[in-house]
DNA sequence: CGTCAAACTGAATGACCATTCAGATGCCGT
DNA sequence: ACGGCATCTGAATGGTCATTCAGTTTGACG
């Protein structure tokens, strides 16, 4: 008889549940901080098999990282996808960039990518890659809405840079849990700064209800 | 005879030497790649000392952040002073920001300080104030133009913050050397959002020369 | 000079960890 | 039932540090 332990449950069997560990244990102490003693415990499994499956913890560290890539990517499509129209879209990046998602939003994790992207080239890539691809979607509804008539922008492509950076900036207070910043002040003071930016004429249709509540791990 | 090193010029002694080399291996290596050889070497000294005088790594790391408290204090007040006018004081910040000087715009620890902050109390402490002292130098800016009658917002405090979290967000970009992000763009993004902000009437003034060119360690 | 404390050194010491390894254990095809 | 391969384990192994320590140098002061 097999045994299969009930946390089990997530498909993609041993390796993949040592990456989704890898990356929790990494938004809790840090990548300084990360064992690999740490991932075999969150994992259940024993170090052994850690190394077994990437080599090094190096090699565990950044393997993680694609697969957060991938999660970024599928969330982005997924929330964006139940959005309609520039302004409604727009609205819900702010929602999901003040966490209301498991891994955009996630600031902690962001800040440690920044500070490991200074000094290894993987991480260097993937916030990269992370950070344009988040900007590009910013982008595309930006434009969406200028076609639309919704937004009055005169370069569309700086107003994205603007937009996404004074996200990063309010999502570091965010992070690190500054007095006088939360979740509301974040959407609050992004959402001013959007509607004086596109000079969104008809801004009423501001706080749809939220939707679901679940946080993934 | 005592021998002194020609290095021995700054003032203060083995002990602040010792910290100051501390503050340049963080920026190069990061907190988490710093070591006391590391220290001992930049400092030229033995390790023995550096543990001899603050007890241990951490101490050392932590004792550090206070000197860099001291010199960001300086340094913004030094350079602020030099400035006339709510418009001029605020362009110098903007060009502080951009890495100007030594302490203030030095974005590569500062990320550094973000991410350890999350982990570690006294950075935590350090960087909280840092930042605080920066945005009240923002904020009082602000309403001495807004009394000057230079600037029109009517929430100086929101002001502030947005203004200095977009700095934040910019200053990963040039910190992480995103294709795209220079020093220019940094203050002429930051500068157009400022303007658009606090209703700059009259920002002719934008580009006064620069003075100095040097940059101190 | 001589003494004493502070400053300083460099060679142990020992802890902590990534990595290695010798071997279980399960699994699949035959 | 059996060979063989992938998966998996836990106990070494060894390297990299922070920290300790026994002792040397320096400088101030009598």
């Amino acid at each position: 008889m097999a045994i299969v332990a009930e946390e089990d449950k997530a498909p993609g069997g041993r390796r993949e549940r040592i990456l989704r560990s890898t990356i929790e244990v990494i938004r809790e102490r840090g990548f300084a901080g990360t064992r690999v003693s740490d991932i075999a415990e969150r994992a259940g499994t024993s170090q052994g098999l850690v190394l077994y499956h990437f080599g090094s913890l190096a090699q565990a560290l950044s393997t993680s990282l694609t697969l957060l890539e991938d999660e970024f990517y599928t969330e982005l499509d997924e929330e964006l996808g139940q959005a309609d129209g520039p302004i409604d879209r727009l609205w819900h990046m702010a929602e999901l960039a003040s966490g209301y998602g498991p891994a955009v939003g996630d600031w902690r994790l962001w800040l440690e990518l920044w500070a490991r992207a200074m000094h290894d080239e993987d991480a260097r890539q993937a916030r990269e890659s992370l950070d344009r691809r988040w900007r590009a979607a910013l982008l595309t509804v930006i434009v969406e809405g200028v076609t639309a008539g919704d937004f009055v922008v005169s370069d569309p492509a700086r107003a994205s840079l603007r937009l996404s950076a004074l996200m990063d900036g309010l999502a570091i207070q965010l992070a690190l849990e500054d007095p006088g910043m939360t979740r509301a002040t974040f959407t609050d003071l992004w959402w001013e700064a959007a509607v004086l930016e596109l000079q969104i004429s008809d801004p009423k249709r501001h706080k749809p209800p939220r939707k679901r509540a679940k946080t993934r791990a």
